[in-house]
DNA sequence: TAGGCCATCTGGTCCT
DNA sequence: AGGACCAGATGGCCTA
């Protein structure tokens, strides 16, 4: 029984066989990034860009503008409204009269734009989960980044072939080669035709 | 240049 | 009431 598992985790660096967490070499860049668009307040000490909270100054670096800026910049934007809450909790970043702005002139806006942060960082958190399900589908050496959707009906699909695969008390290796080449019995998802995910698995060096 | 993908903003709805 | 979740709108970036 224990050889119907076949644990994908497991295979060495030295594998043709490629996961998106593990080959893209620019994810660490863009998470890092991501990591200091969104948490690194200090960056703005009394200054703002136009999307608040985005205070790195390496993304936006036309964006940078004091407080009073916003008040002439984008027409979305009315002073105040999209300043970060967070700067709420720290009286000594912004002048009193600056709070009392948010606080008494715009109410609606500055609970708004606190509902925007939080949505950013559900949207943030959703993202790093696509990042990890990318690590656990089977993707081609030179395939490019899968988008979202993709890696959901992958991850569908590979998850009904490791079902079949149990289910069938085969060989993994010669199950996977039986779909190579007569083709997968269960077509359930016309999107991701498991074609596609044997060919992947084909990929791994079994021996 | 059109189409795909994505991030963000926004208002509505549901839940605690 | 406030936060989480959701879907629509919008605009930017990239690629064929």
């Amino acid at each position: 029984m224990e050889d119907l598992f076949f644990d994908f985790d497991a295979q060495d660096a030295s594998t043709d066989f490629a996961f998106w967490g593990q080959m893209d070499p620019s994810f660490p860049q863009i998470h890092s990034q991501l990591d200091t668009l969104l948490f690194d307040c200090g960056a703005m000490a009394g200054q703002l860009s136009p999307w608040s909270s985005y205070g790195c100054q390496s993304v936006f670096p036309e964006a940078q503008l004091t407080f009073t800026d916003l008040d002439s910049q984008s027409p979305q934007l009315e002073v105040g409204a999209e300043v970060d809450s967070s700067l709420l909790d720290e009286p000594h970043e912004m002048t009193q009269q600056q709070q009392r702005c948010l606080a008494t002139h715009h109410p609606y806006k500055v609970q708004r734009h606190a509902a925007n942060i939080r949505e950013r960082k559900r949207m943030l958190s959703i993202n790093s989960a696509f990042e990890e399900l990318r690590c656990h589908v089977p993707t081609f050496p030179y395939e490019k980044r899968l988008s979202k959707i993709d890696t959901l009906r992958l991850a569908i699909a590979y998850i009904a072939l490791l079902r079949e695969i149990l289910l069938s008390g085969c060989d993994p290796k010669s199950y996977v080669d039986e779909c190579m080449k007569n083709g997968y019995k269960n077509q359930t998802n016309a999107i991701w035709n498991t074609s596609d995910l044997t060919a992947r698995l084909s990929w791994i060096k079994w021996d």
